[in-house]
DNA sequence: AAAAAAATTTAGACTTGTCTAAATTTGTTA
DNA sequence: TAACAAATTTAGACAAGTCTAAATTTTTTT
């Protein structure tokens, strides 16, 4: 059973190392925590007496397959309280991350079984993000960032790299959102800036926010 | 902002304060929380220094406006919560203590505020006992207990006093519940037990067990 | 390969919440 | 009312999680 700041950091830990190769570092856990590294090294050995990672002074950790299950689990509690918080308590997509940051530590199997079949076996959060199955299985389909979709191929957004508040009401104002079709007009070869047509409006958008979005044609 | 273990304290003082007159004594929290009364001298003077509880040596202590305020929003959201299990995640009455221990601590005026909207502003929770709404205001109808109703008097079934599983069980079993329509049809004098209606069936229930059913007629 | 920089760990301290054991106060009984 | 019992508080300790400052290791740069 796990307290409230190992879950933390075991959800950490699995971000870190699915967008990085290789053992983790202290100091970007300490970075997505907004703790200090020598906070991160008295956890890292915390985890490591329980079997959850695999440590190696000043080399980080690796989550162990006990570990990534229990950072799975937690992922799908916090990925279904963002669907349930969207679908039916009018939470924008922007606002529900502080919430489920509490919510993802609830402990009661129940209570996450019925919450899924409540909202009817959601494969992906408010953000596009798969969530893991009750055998902690998650469906990924082939998405590639909007700044690698050739020019005129059709698409459908269906998910974002950045989840800050910001850039998700940016998309709210251009009106893109998961499901919106997208398709590039044209690749502005001096800034790589892009004329895109989403949805029925065009508009230009910036490598910056291109590189923030995930499409699937 | 107050800690999990502040609010459970503070949750704790009102009950008991509610089920009994003058201060709230110490070994009577530490029964309700499950600690030592060493542990709860050390509370209640945190409480006391946040102005939560007026506190006074070996007298007890009792509950601020500002306390009471407190205590009523964890509530709120404690018996909102246990409403929704029961109502959308097929939890039975008799299960939902546990989880909503641990839910009525998210912080989120939003969602508490939306919970409630999403359960059509509930007045009371699936025990019977009234939810604070958004203004801390409690609907209190007047209930007394089984044991108190005249013979042949029709009435229905509103509350329990005892929240265990097993009593809630055992109602269960008994096939009463809230709303049940109930009535004595003998009192025994010899034990105190009753023969009542409940529902459409007749049966036999103890003393015990009628002072721990509340009714209105 | 040495020096400098960056990353990481250690040492020691603090807070919150808890405990046991001992001391103190209050209440009750003879 | 004096002795005893019960309730309460104090003193001192501990675990979890965090921090700062100093020491150590690794990495990068000259
Ligand atoms: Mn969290
Ligand atoms: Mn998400
Ligand atoms: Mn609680
Ligand atoms: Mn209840």
């Amino acid at each position: 059973m796990q307290t409230l700041s190992t879950e933390d950091y075991l959800k950490a830990i699995y971000h870190v190392s699915q967008s990085s190769s290789g053992a983790v570092a202290t100091t970007s856990i300490a970075k997505q925590i907004g703790a200090k590294p020598s906070s991160v090294t008295d956890m890292f050995k915390k985890l490591s007496d329980q079997n959850l990672v695999k440590y190696q002074k000043y080399q980080g950790v690796s989550l162990t397959n006990e570990g990534v299950k229990t950072a799975l689990r937690i992922i799908r509690k916090h990925r279904l309280w963002e669907s349930f918080l969207v679908s039916h308590l009018n939470f924008n997509w922007d606002e529900v991350h502080q919430v489920a940051e509490q919510l993802e530590h609830i402990q009661s199997e129940k209570l996450t079984n019925e919450l899924e079949r409540f909202l009817d076996y959601p494969t992906h959060d408010p953000h596009g993000d798969p969530i893991p199955n009750r055998a902690l299985f998650m469906k990924t389909y082939n998405k590639i960032l909007l700044t690698e979709l050739p020019v005129n191929k059709e698409c459908v957004c269906v998910g974002v790299k950045d989840n800050s508040s910001d850039f998700l009401r940016y998309l709210d104002r251009r009106q893109i959102g998961i499901g919106t079709p997208l398709q590039v007009l044209h690749r502005e070869d001096f800034d790589d800036s892009l004329h895109i047509q989403a949805g029925k409006s065009t508009l230009m958008i910036t490598k910056k926010t291109a590189e923030n979005i995930y499409v699937k044609s």
